[in-house]
DNA sequence: CGGGGGATTACCT
DNA sequence: GGTAATCCCCCGA
């Protein structure tokens, strides 16, 4: 049963406090909500990894408190947004309790509001599968850039929120992190088995 | 202040 | 399958 943009009901802090591994989990069939103005856009999430802090050399916490990083061991809940290759923005959820660090980095969206919204921001006249099917994608698809990095993604006051999604969970399938160069081996990708909307 | 790294993508052969 | 694009961040001097 999908709910409708009336039921959305954003995770509280505690959510995301816990083992970034469960909350990745339990990301899967959340939706992602972006507001610009009036216009609403949202995805189910069907591709998630986690990235474990410090003890991770994949996770960028793992360098350390910089200007960059410092936001990981601050509130859960929030948005930590970098730009990749000079080109792509990538998205991610900060996990553990404050003073800990971990995130969920969101890799893929299943369209479901504002469609058209977003294949207008991707510049896309493709079929919605590959709209949002890459961490890079959805961020070009949904707006996405530097000026959302800290936002509070527990609030529906935010531009960029994530809310409960379906009521079912969802079989989930565990693979190796896509594209790391460190810690290639650990199997830290989790996608909704079988959905269409992933990447690869 | 210069240089290299990077969790990607699109486009080429 | 291979690779260029492109820039913020971090580090070392």
């Amino acid at each position: 049963m999908m709910p409708t943009p009336e039921n959305f009901i954003p995770h509280p802090v505690g959510f995301y406090a816990r083992n970034t591994i469960d909350v990745a989990r339990d990301l899967l069939g959340c939706y992602l909500v972006r507001n610009i103005g009036a216009k609403m856009m949202a995805g189910k999430i069907v591709e998630v990894e986690a990235y474990l802090g410090e003890s991770d050399p994949a996770c960028h916490a793992a360098a350390g408190k910089t200007k960059r990083t410092k936001i990981f061991w601050g509130r859960p809940g929030v948005a930590y947004i970098f730009l990749i290759y000079g080109a792509h923005y990538c998205l991610n959820v900060i996990t553990m309790p404050e003073g800990e660090a971990g995130c969920v980095l969101i890799r893929a969206l299943e369209p479901l509001l504002g469609v058209e919204a977003m294949a207008h921001w991707r510049s896309a006249r493709e079929g919605s599968e590959t709209i949002a099917n890459g961490p890079g994608k959805l961020c070009r698809a949904l707006s996405i850039d530097l000026s959302l990095n800290g936002m509070d993604l527990t609030s529906e006051q935010s531009p960029l929120y994530i809310v409960s999604g379906d009521v079912q969970s969802p079989a989930i399938e565990t693979t190796k992190r896509i594209g790391v160069t460190k810690a290639p081996e650990s199997l830290l990708r989790y996608t909704i088995k079988d959905n269409r909307f992933c990447s690869r």
